[in-house]
DNA sequence: CTGTATCCTTAGAGATACTG
DNA sequence: CAGTATCTCTAAGGATACAG
């Protein structure tokens, strides 16, 4: 995928310019959600996240090829976000939880239309 | 951003190992949406294109910080991808143009979602 | 169990120069 | 006008080993 920093809430748009009439609401903030949804895990631990709350082991069984690294970062960055909160518990062994956020579950519907739509994709392409 | 493959449909699940009951629809294709989206420049580029027709170089000029480079390659696998069509007239000088496509104009919906939750997550962060 | 710390490989992306 | 062709830099991501 793209190269997109978790924290760039950059301009690709130079707005001091007059941009030759071009749609300034280009520069909308889908551009935003894509930079923080755009992860190459992060819809897919998000939708295990939905209304649940699961242990940090428990996602790594449950995405069984991503590594604990990307796991722990990809984990980071979204609670960073405050898509998702961290509960550690002071035990031994050590527990910790991961849950979704008001924030997050607020993205459900888009997830949702965005997954209708690559069903649509999907087949579009299929045939080749 | 994190390293999406243009043409990565794989799946990022272990559908053959029992997955300890974790729920496969995470496997939905919002993640081949992504995919296809995740591009730094696609939604901008889609954007742009909404129900109407640009040539490379008003394409250019409405995205200022776009190099040659880029806007060429995210056109080429938009186009490869089915979201947008590219025309060309057998002039001197070259004219291009750009559509979007039926299946890009069926990303609308979910891309205006996307925008308000953009928004949303924006003000949730301005505070910092 | 839940992580760090390193090392390494690649792909994403920018800059610049050139062309039909 | 609408692109290629190179070159380079960085960051995303994977593998592996170690640790509180």
């Amino acid at each position: 995928m793209a190269k997109i920093k978790a924290s760039s809430h950059e301009k690709n748009f130079d707005e001091s310019e007059h941009n030759a009439q071009g749609r300034d609401m280009a520069n909308c903030p889908v551009t935003t959600a894509i930079n923080v949804i755009g992860g190459k895990w992060k819809v897919i631990i998000l939708y295990q996240l939905r209304g649940q709350t699961l242990r940090f082991g428990e996602l790594k069984r449950v995405i069984p090829k991503i590594t604990q690294k990307m796991l722990t970062q990809q984990l980071r960055e979204l609670e960073k976000d405050k898509l998702v909160k961290r509960v550690v518990y002071a035990e031994v062994p050590p527990k910790v939880e991961y849950t979704s956020t008001e924030l997050a579950e607020k993205l459900n519907p888009a997830l949702d239309l965005l997954c209708a739509w690559g069903s649509e994709y999907e087949k579009a392409h299929q045939s080749e």
